[in-house]
DNA sequence: GGCACACGAATTTTT
DNA sequence: TTCGTGTGCC
């Protein structure tokens, strides 16, 4: 076999970890260096010319849009189609759940378990405390969850937990995780945790079982492997007893997930831990300029205990860093707006602007002033698709449906939409689970359904405990409106199951529950202001659905389902056609969360640091750089938290490919009040020579930049004033051939109205005559409702239109965002 | 049983 | 600011 054509557009050291087929293999690779590349390109090298089975290589990654990069590319670079798709690329979690589906009744799992999010996670931890009498605030349910969370990310199961509980507060958590591995256990669920656990424990128990998977899958690899924690890393190494062709590649500047248990170790000791390993140096960086590179190791420098390397580019120097201080966050946010809708006039695209923040919350500003600006946004991460309320609910419906013994489902939708059954009423269903026999709220809800005499010969001989007997009394004492609605809401579960059995898709299933629960009319009556989105959410449930069904990777994915239940089970809801869609698509909402918003290529992204780990920009804006928001520090003595903040900071410059941005606030709104702030220290690591102070800031902590120096360290004393006087530099988005920009910002600034008009038309590089036509027209906006045009600047569909909302007041919108009515 | 209201608490980061 | 929880009333 000849080398593919493309070995030669590879870097002597990428060359080397693509050609290098068996034994340990440890890739660092810097930010930028083509880490992605080496994977995707090793991955078509074992199988064009190491004529490996495609199905032998599994690829690992951390994140759903990881996973999905490197399975487009892996496409593309693969000359034969089949071949490549039988390649498996996944998460972790996804793998995990893969192997649960395919193994259920190893890890005493029912084929149709559910997976629980974090948010099933609390409920179920809630009522554990509810049950027991104990404190069920947020700070017990989050207490217990990270407990249990950061067991689970250690490999240990409640008895590792409890032989590794050196005090009376560990032994006490303990014994509740194994309360709550019971409780998961009869619900029959896996929460996150579980997807990595669980197979390790069916793992351990029957390593011949490990064994023979590592036979068939016998090259690994792991993307991002700084951020395994010992349980995955334990996983690793079961699934590759049989060989050690573990190819991983990552790099310990990068590691942000030790909050999720992720341990450095790992990759600083995979040399020691495997024996001849390979190791290769990625270092040479493609995508920053000189200048953005060099911050960046400004601000890692401060790190010790790394790998060493030396991350260089040959790329040219670039432009100065560019540096804003708002005198407050929405004057950061309305500059960062305001900078690329000017980037925008001058022809730049939206998808070449990134803003990233610390927390999801320092989001929302954002997002309202790049609306008040007409610049279309995506938002990655946040509050998913699939957390939004209505979307749980339907989830929660098919959940129960599918799997009865899931009290979590079951307790969110028993009166969603409302059917009569209230707190006093759940509260009895609740009682009856400390009777034997009864195990789950649906069970308890039969009860309350059935003629008293049958359940008397049922339960009686066995229930001599009169409290107990109490309980079934009291199902059976329900009456009237409570007992109706449970009698409907059984029924409403058994048809879904009934569809289920008899339908081959899921979509009529889902179609005919909303009917059915009417739920559509319970969103309009309950939530009349929000309707229409949520409406459309349940639409958008829809249509994923149907894309999921018609989707080209889905048969493959059933067929592995389906094959792995055994044919002695014939238990239909399990078998059937619909009911495998069905799991298939919850293991999916459980596990992907899609980005909300404009996703097509032509909206400027806003995510977290977190979230922003693998991409890059042409132009980043790194908002909030203040003490306490970034680092965000929960013990402020903690030097490792201090160095994982440090390490996110490194991230995120090193996205940036020509133009950083980095801005902060002299005070910020935290929980409505306002808050003064200090600088990011890492803001002040960075070489001041690199830096260069907009002029619009107005007001400035610290010398940043030496230019600026004198004029900003004056402005320093001078906090009420809003006007900048300094003018000196020409620094990118600052567009000096406008004249009255001063007066443009003295006239916005004090106030945070919407951009004043006088602004907008300043901005205006060319003019090209005003559409007057439209003033006095009707027009309609989806947020602000109807309007009547005052004023309009410019024309077509980039005209800006000042307009009096009679709901919201005068607002300035596109002109595409509008619709005309005359 | 359901609703409206007031109060208090809370925020990293993600699968 | 926003969320969830608890209270009191219909």
């Amino acid at each position: 076999m000849t080398s593919p054509d493309w070995l030669h557009r590879l870097n002597p050291p990428q060359r080397q970890a693509v050609t290098h087929h068996t034994g340990p293999l440890l890739v660092l690779a810097g930010a930028g260096s083509g880490k992605t590349r080496v994977l995707t390109h090793r991955i078509a090298h074992l199988i064009e010319v190491g004529e490996v089975r495609p199905d032998s290589i599994v690829a690992v990654t951390f994140t759903n849009r990881a996973a999905d990069e490197m399975r487009r590319r892996v496409d593309s670079l693969v000359d034969d189609e089949e071949a490549a798709s039988q390649v498996i690329i996944s998460t972790f979690h996804s793998l995990g759940a893969r192997l649960l589906r395919a193994n259920a009744p190893r890890a005493d799992l029912d084929w149709n378990f559910s997976i629980y999010d974090d948010t099933d996670q609390r409920r179920l931890i809630k009522a554990i405390l509810e049950r027991r009498g104990q404190d069920r605030s947020r700070s017990s349910i989050n207490r217990y969850r990270r407990y249990i969370d950061g067991c689970k990310n250690r490999g240990w199961t409640p008895e590792q937990a409890q032989e590794n509980a050196f005090d009376a507060e560990a032994e006490e958590s303990a014994h509740f995780y194994g309360l709550y591995q019971d409780a998961l256990y009869r619900a029959g669920a896996a929460d996150f945790g579980d997807l990595i656990l669980t197979p390790l424990v069916i793992f351990r128990r029957d390593p011949h079982f490990a064994a023979g998977l590592s036979h068939l899958w016998r090259y690994v690899m792991v993307d991002e492997f700084q951020d395994t924690n010992p349980a995955q890393y334990e996983l690793l190494d079961h699934l590759t007893t049989s060989h050690d062709n573990l190819a991983v590649v990552g790099d310990d500047d990068q590691a942000i997930y030790r909050w999720r248990g992720a341990d450095l170790t790992h990759i600083l000791g995979f040399e020691e831990a495997h024996d001849e390993t390979r190791i290769v140096k990625l270092e040479q960086n493609y995508r920053s300029t000189s200048l953005i590179l060099d911050a960046a190791n400004d601000v890692i420098d401060h790190n010790d205990r790394r790998h060493p390397k030396t991350l260089w580019t040959d790329r040219p120097r670039g432009e100065p860093i560019a540096v804003f201080t708002g005198s407050d966050d929405r004057e950061e946010a309305a500059y960062v707006a305001e900078s690329i809708y000017n980037e925008l006039r001058k022809g730049a695209q939206p998808a070449d602007f990134a803003i990233f923040y610390r927390t999801n919350a320092q989001g929302r500003l954002f997002e309202e002033l790049l609306r008040q600006w007409g610049i279309s946004y995506r938002i990655v991460g946040g509050l998913s698709f699939y957390d939004r309320q209505e979307i749980k609910d339907l989830l929660a419906y098919l959940r129960a449906a599918l799997n009865p013994y899931d009290d979590v489902a079951t307790a969110r939708i028993i009166n969603t939409p409302r059917r009569g059954i209230g707190d006093a009423t759940i509260a009895k269903l609740k009682a009856a689970l400390t009777v034997e026999g009864i195990e789950h709220l649906q069970d308890a809800a039969a009860i309350a359904d059935d003629e008293p005499s049958e359940q008397h010969e049922l339960f009686s001989p066995r229930s001599h405990n009169p409290a107990k007997q109490q309980a079934i009394e009291a199902l059976h004492s329900l009456r009237g409106v409570s007992k109706g609605g449970i009698v409907s809401f059984l029924q409403l579960l058994e048809q879904t199951r009934d569809d289920l059995l008899h339908f081959e898709s899921l979509t009529p299933v889902v179609e005919r529950l909303l009917e059915r629960t009417a739920y559509p009319e319970y969103v309009e009556k309950s939530d009349p202001d929000r309707a229409e989105d949520r409406l459309r959410n349940l639409g958008e449930l829809i249509n994923a659905i149907e894309e999921f069904e018609r989707d080209p990777t889905t048969p493959a994915l059933l067929r592995s389902v389906r094959n792995a239940i055994p044919d002695d089970v014939d238990d239909p809801l399990t078998t059937s056609e619909a009911s495998l869609h069905l799991r298939a698509f919850l293991d999916r909402s459980a596990l992907v969360n899609p980005s909300t918003g404009d996703d097509s290529a032509e909206s400027v992204t806003l995510m977290t640091i977190h979230g922003s780990k693998g991409l890059e920009f042409d132009t980043v804006f790194l908002v909030g750089m203040e003490e306490e928001t970034f680092p965000s520090l929960r013990e402020p003595d903690d030097p490792d938290e201090l160095a994982e903040e440090r390490r996110l900071a490194y991230v995120a410059i090193t996205r940036a490919q020509n133009r950083l941005i980095i801005t902060n606030a002299r005070r910020r709104r935290v929980y409505g009040k306002f808050k003064t702030t200090e600088p990011s220290r890492f803001l002040l690591d960075i070489d001041p020579q690199r830096l260069q102070l907009d002029p619009r800031s107005t007001s400035t902590h610290v010398d940043y930049g030496s230019t600026h120096r004198r004029s900003t360290s004056r402005r320093d004393n001078d906090h009420s004033s809003h006007s900048f006087r300094s003018r000196a530099s020409s620094s990118w988005h600052f567009d000096q051939s406008t004249t009255d920009d001063d007066t443009a910002f003295n006239q916005s600034l004090p106030d945070w109205s919407p951009v004043p008009e006088s602004h907008i038309t300043n901005t205006s590089g060319d003019p090209t005559g005003d559409d007057h036509t439209l003033v006095g027209a009707t027009v309609t906006h989806t947020r602000f409702g109807v309007g009547e045009v005052l004023s309009v600047s410019g024309s077509g569909d980039r005209a800006r239109l000042t307009i009096d909302f009679p709901a919201v007041g005068r607002q300035t919108v596109i002109r595409k965002f509008l619709k005309i009515l005359g």
